[in-house]
DNA sequence: CTGAAAGCGCTTACAG
DNA sequence: CTGAAAGCGCTTACAG
């Protein structure tokens, strides 16, 4: 494997010139700069990331944590990022911040030993929820980082304003003429770091406000974000006489595909019996004509990628900002008017 | 941040004694070990990887190469690497092979540069397929890796047996009394690198002559491995009156959930009118009630990240082999016997 | 615009 | 068992 020695041998100069030259540095003759390049190229010269890093303390690659490997969600924002960070010339290292529950070791391994490697300039974290001690070692490290979506106190976060989110899906719904609406979604306790599901439910019931709707507690389920959850919930909320809801506002894609799936198999009719709506923009989603609320999640990769890209440059200050993600309402085949029998 | 110039002199040892103690070599006294530990925890030291990775020319670090970003399976397969790999002490960098229809500078710049850069010690590939050229550039590495279920020449690759594993998945049928099984899957054209569905129907007529069936052309239905082009099969081969299969082998699981959708849009009750297996472990398979031969793709990665480890020992000379991974049929209720008007 | 030289923070023969 | 010293392959003030 050629190294800077031997280019600035072949190309004839010194090897801080080629480091000079291939870096693009402005201080280099055009000619100089020719040579380097001819050499480089014919040696199929790469600069190792290791030597560079140590000489210059940047090591142009980023680490990227998050909480599941394997999810369709993560996995398009990890796409997103990879593919800015890569088109700037950054790799990406990957952390999976394991439950702490089912593999406390690993998770502690993970901040006492892999993040302090150095390895990284900068760190994106999606979704990610650390407890006080496990954040202090995350500032301790003073690189810049970037979240998405989740409560990093002190950290540059790009969020879903859930609230809009939630009303604009739910108002979308009472424009049709809907008024008897479900919420499968809801939150089970208090949990005070995982806002979400409340949020969604907050922007549930403003929506419900403005349409002159009270609200009633027999159409809420609890869900979580799978399909499976959605199923159950959904069963339960229209096996239910006394709830007859026209129309369902699911939390998640997953969970109103679920909620799609209850219905047929109580023989009620999507959309012509019963409206669903979720939120996420999920690959399956074209495939069942679910309308949801997309938030484009590999451009959110994209955008955590921009910003923190931003703050890697010399000139920028780092100051932590909030910032709404964008969002984008997609009507397909799964919302319409409600029936006539209850539009009377 | 400490350095080990720190924790040696905090220590009263010299930085050779400090990496030495820390590196666990047995050459160190038991009371100097425990001096060094002392001052390095106190210190909150960790070795610089990039200053380690250039004294000593090990990176601690393993390339993962795949061609999708936030599907389920390569997702499950990198988490099983990850823990692996991470229980090891090794961190990985992505390395997303873009398509080279669609980014052919993405892709190109992937070879020419990143992965030239020396950042990693070995490389995990996964359901990878390269031109020559690209396979040339790889070997020129010189650095240990390991495929999982891509046609790699010349690397060790894991890879499931897909002829055995189809064959078990249409002798469960056979075995149940079924003769008319469609196979939805299927190629079109003829791919000589991607030879998975080639021999995922190999196995099927296999087990189709051992159980004396003749083949059928009729119950073949070419589909992809998503949802959408299971079920838009199916509805073409359930369809068909001419076809009337008692059961369906598809590719995947998600192509055979797309057949159990297809089927219940037609009235075809599964699996009291139509059986239905698929191929993966997919995490959906459970709530559709799915028969399948589970892969086991986490254990998948955590098999190529032992491999891979197993390489990068020093005695071992790695020579390059084939092994068959693991596979295991899980019967839920998507299978029955035929009904029994067929059975006549 | 270019080069000689120091230095990044470790590891590891070598010597004792 | 331990230390002094070289060296890994770059980058970057500094000087010219």
């Amino acid at each position: 494997m050629a190294t800077i020695q031997g280019v600035a041998e072949l190309a004839g100069v010194s090897t801080a010139t080629v480091s000079r030259a291939l870096a693009g540095k402005s201080t280099v003759s055009a000619a100089t700069r020719q040579k380097v390049e001819d050499a480089a190229r014919e040696l199929g010269y790469v600069a190792s990331a290791t030597a560079s890093s140590l000489a210059s303390g940047r090591t142009r690659n980023v680490g990227f944590v998050l909480p599941v490997l394997g999810s369709w969600y993560y996995g398009s924002v990890l796409k997103g990022a990879n593919r800015a960070l890569a088109d700037a010339g950054y790799d990406i290292t990957l952390y999976h911040l394991e439950d702490t529950d089912r593999h406390p070791e690993r998770r502690k391994r993970l901040f006492a030993e892999f993040l302090q490697r150095k390895r990284v300039d900068a760190f994106i974290a999606v979704s990610v929820e650390l407890t006080d001690a496990e954040l202090a070692r995350i500032h301790d490290l003073r690189k810049p980082m970037v979240g998405v979506g989740g409560p990093l106190p002190g950290v540059t976060t790009l969020s879903l304003d859930d609230v809009a989110v939630a009303s604009l899906a739910t108002s979308h719904l009472t424009s049709l003429g809907h008024r008897r609406i479900g919420f499968v979604g809801g939150e089970e306790g208090d949990n005070l770091d995982f806002q979400l599901p409340r949020h969604r439910r907050e922007g549930y019931e403003a929506a419900l406000a403005e349409a002159g709707i009270e609200p009633d507690p027999r159409l809420l389920a609890v869900a979580d974000f799978t399909i499976q959850g959605g199923y159950e919930a959904t069963k339960q909320l229209l096996g239910d006489p006394r709830a007859h809801p026209t129309a369902i506002f699911a939390i998640s894609d997953e969970t109103a595909i679920g909620a799609i799936l209850a219905a047929r198999d109580l023989g009620i009719r999507v959309p012509d019996d019963l409206s669903v709506i979720g939120i996420d923009g999920h690959e399956l989603g074209e495939f069942f004509e679910l309308t949801t609320v997309d938030q484009h999640p590999v451009e959110q990769g994209r955008l955590a990628a921009q910003a923190l890209l931003a703050e890697l440059r010399p000139d920028k200050a780092a100051t932590p900002i909030a910032v709404d993600l964008p969002y984008e309402l997609k009507v397909r085949r799964s919302t319409a008017v409600p029936p006539a029998r209850q539009r009377d």
